[in-house]
DNA sequence: GTAAATTAAATCGTACGCAATTGAATTGGA
DNA sequence: TCCAATTCAATTGCGTACGATTTAATTTAC
């Protein structure tokens, strides 16, 4: 490893704390009306593609701990997004359900996110070499973590 | 836009939203045995480059408002790495100034960071068009945030 | 069948991030 | 000169992140 190296590191993580923090700002305009974070909007994400999962798998998708949802979901049940059981078979688990009111919200939610991408004329096609490098960053950093 | 680029942009922000996490989680094994975080981190990079900033120009480099910066450079002059301090021409300023302590960590840090790097086998050039775009998406989200 | 190991959520403590407000110091225009 | 506008840092309040520990439930090994 050459000495510029440490810079590019330096800069590489800086690059990508930096731009992680505008883009949930920029998502965070758009989620505002209906009382939803970005972390809380990931939750209903993985929500609408599977609903009734468990906390802790949530927290695999996600890579959350419960310490970050247990709260977090407190909050989403509070404001009527969803609802937490215990399952009958394990009553270690917590299981995760959307409210209709989720179910329903998703069409306007998307379009509150669509109209702010648009607002701005974002090529968005533009981002796929970007998503497929983030993604082998993210592997690279995996491995390295474990 | 496509209905797909909703999809693209919801996995867009989360990548670089896992990335960053990943990434701090990093630089944390490294700086942990020095009582740094990585925010405090970006604050010796920026005094590094340039000793003796006023708060708001340290803030205007990282994106922190001084909601962040005062507690956080309370608690670095706490750990003996910086000094705050008036100046007498403008008393509403506040002065950000390196310990020695800081000056000479400096090399035993950037080794700390290096040998996490070098015991990964990570190879840091690979990434150069990674931080080129990060760069890029950067720019298009602070125009669509203005 | 029961004690030990495992799994899972919750709790605790610390440190960000950031919108919004406050309050002190300085500047600039009438 | 004097006061209104501006510039700063600090404060307040809320919501993450996350290491570490605790507590409860279930599995497993014997």
């Amino acid at each position: 490893m050459e000495p510029d190296d440490m810079t590019l590191t330096n800069q590489l993580c800086f690059s990508v704390y930096h731009a992680s923090r505008l883009f949930t700002k920029f998502y965070k305009q758009a989620l505002e009306p209906f009382q939803l974070t970005y972390p809380q909007y990931l939750v209903l994400l993985s929500l609408w593609e599977e609903d009734r999962q468990p906390l802790h798998k949530l927290g695999e998708r996600l890579d959350f701990g419960s310490n970050t949802l247990t709260p977090l979901l407190k909050r989403m049940e509070a404001n009527g997004w969803l609802t937490r059981s215990l399952p009958a078979t394990d009553h270690r688990q917590l299981i995760v359900s959307l409210t209709e009111q989720a179910r329903d919200a998703k069409p306007e939610i998307f379009t509150a996110i669509h109209q702010c991408v648009v607002q701005q004329n974002i090529d968005v096609s533009k981002y796929n070499d970007t998503l497929a490098m983030n993604h082998e960053l993210i592997a690279t950093l995996q491995r390295m973590l474990k």
